[in-house]
DNA sequence: CTGACTGTACTAAGAGTGTTAATACACTTG
DNA sequence: CAAGTGTATTAACACTCTTAGTACAGTCAG
């Protein structure tokens, strides 16, 4: 279901919050559909359930899933996450917009690469 | 010349390896000039020479600067930073489109976003 | 040559964070 | 009741960042 990725420098419970939301942005993980158990994920990542404990705290802390003592994590409604989503990545553009202008890349170049990254796959 | 952020999560010494980076591709430090001491830098910032070491041990690595022993550190020719700083523009944003995508997040949207935040300032 | 400045190297210590391990308890369901 | 859920707690360990202190070698102006 997720892979780990330990060449990558940020916190494993951080990625496992990363890769939960893809899923869920893919529809992988459909509204109300239940999240592996924390033994469960833990067993298969290989990792302490406390630390997949940790991410799924913080992903029912962002509103990403609600919790049931007992029965288990489950997928919330999409929406605000996909909002949520979208700002984020007009956040990072933002930046990415500013840095270019200090790297004198000029607005055609940048548009240029936007479509080339688009045509891609 | 440099103010670190201290709400930023990232390390001192890689936030003071960006900023002399953007000094340097801005123009405001030019080919062999020279850099403050690492003493003159700690002092400055209010942090351990060691620290600002670290920093400079880095930007040398990475090509950006040369160290002369007894006399200081300079900056290195800029063609090979902007060449590197153009592709690591280009693979950010080469992520960015590639989220955009999972997001249902149309071309012709992004395209419009880009050119807004160039329209800025 | 001397002194004051450079870079560089090393060790030690402390703080903070991430992760693991081992329990324990409450709740739900078959 | 038993097995599976989430949740909480404590302890220990590893790693990184940062600081402190000291030391040594090179450069340069006086």
């Amino acid at each position: 279901m997720i892979t780990l990725d330990y060449a990558d420098r940020r916190p494993i419970y951080e990625q496992v919050v990363d890769k939960m939301k893809d899923l869920i942005l893919l529809g992988v993980l459909e509204t109300d559909s239940q999240l592996p158990s924390v033994r469960e994920l833990a067993m298969d990542l290989s990792i302490n359930p406390n630390t997949v404990q940790r991410a799924y705290a913080e992903l029912e802390r962002q509103g990403v899933i609600y919790c049931v003592k007992g029965r288990g994590n489950f997928v919330a409604g999409i929406s605000t996450l996909k909002e949520q989503h979208k700002e984020e990545m007009k956040s990072q553009l933002s930046e990415l917009v500013k840095k270019a202008k200090k790297a004198d890349i000029t607005e055609g170049d940048f548009v240029e690469l936007v479509k080339q990254f688009y045509a891609e796959k």
